[in-house]
DNA sequence: AAAGAGATGGAACAAACGGGTCGGATATTC
DNA sequence: GAATATCCGACCCGTTTGTTCCATCTCTTT
């Protein structure tokens, strides 16, 4: 009873971990169960079906991300190391994330609108964040910026630029440099000059 | 006629990059016919079976590695930095490799007696090249050993120690950790005290 | 342009795979 | 020892996948 719940989370780390190296297509049931030491049949006990699983761990990782991401923030104090920092974070763990993007499109998308819903819940928290982190770099006169929403949702749109060549790309070229350019273009036009 | 030749290198390639990542038996041929956008079928011109492009995918990254290890070495002079640098590709090395491992010991292992043999060729040409870093080392004075022969097996021994959690753990514990343990103990062991 | 070798891919197939079910075994609780 | 919670072996059946066959296509060579 009490436990069921912590075996569910259980359950979920495991699959996390095998879906995350191989996508939802080739991680099986069979694989997760053997992870877990258990028969295959138990996981039903414990989730319906193995799209199930899939959602909770989407949602665990959303959840990992989102704490990832703030602890990123937290960690420094000025405004532009707490934007680079969350840039890096974000670029970092997006990747890490890509397989399971890559497990989405690789076909019949369209069962999964319950990604859609997480992701645009995440956009607006993200939106909120940068806003945030503009405004105050505004107010202690190391950003100078018109309007903190616009340019949050400016450095938002070159952050998801960045995901495309992340996540359809096979060879990963040049991400660095890219993340570095963008960067670099992000603090060169909204920096003080003095 | 030429590049049928070259044509296999190419399929090679490319069916390592997918081997690499997701192992022999998750990667479809459709797969890989697909990563070279060819048919199917039109694979099966080049090579008999999956199998067959699959040793020969070994047999490939088992010459890339020869080549990066004694890359590693070549690149600097001293012998601590020749085995410190030796021992670091090998694990880098070792760890992308490690999928192969997973894909062989996933079952039927009987079939890849090849990559037995491809192993202890390697392991004498590995001891052949622990055996020169230290005895070199011992001449410049800068080691101090008794018989560079049962030195180079007996670090051979301990970097094969380390395979083993590489390729049979599922978390990524400590690899850094008893990495650098390691070195330690076999430049402390090993280096002259003064 | 005919012939033929080199190369390609669509379609079909048998075998294996894999998600899910079911009935019962085993453990735990009361 | 009944009741309930948890686990699993065996099975089902639609799908996947390695491989084959054969019709086509491309490009020399004659």
């Amino acid at each position: 009873m009490v436990d069921k719940e912590e075996y569910r989370a259980r359950i979920i780390r495991t699959a996390s971990r095998i879906f995350s190296h191989y996508g939802f297509r080739k991680t099986t049931m069979d694989e997760i169960s053997r992870a877990l030491k258990k028969g295959k049949s138990s996981i039903y006990y414990y989730f319906d079906s193995k799209e199930e699983i899939f959602e909770a761990v989407v949602l665990y990782e959303a959840n990992q991300l989102r704490r990832r991401l703030t602890a990123a923030i937290k960690e420094v104090d000025s405004p532009p190391d707490k934007l680079r920092n969350y840039i890096y974070v974000r670029m970092r763990e997006f990747a890490k994330l890509s397989n399971y993007y890559n497990a989405v499109f690789d076909k019949n998308l369209d069962h999964y609108e319950f990604i859609e819903k997480i992701r645009s819940r995440y956009d607006r928290e993200e939106l909120a964040i940068l806003r945030l982190l503009v405004y105050v770099g505004n107010n202690r006169g190391v950003f100078e910026v018109e309007d903190s929403e616009y340019t949050a949702m400016a450095i938002q749109t070159m952050l998801k630029g960045m995901e495309v060549p992340l996540f359809w790309r096979k060879r990963e070229i040049d991400i660095n440099d890219r993340l570095e350019a963008i960067l670099r273009l992000i603090f060169n036009g909204i920096m003080k000059k003095q």
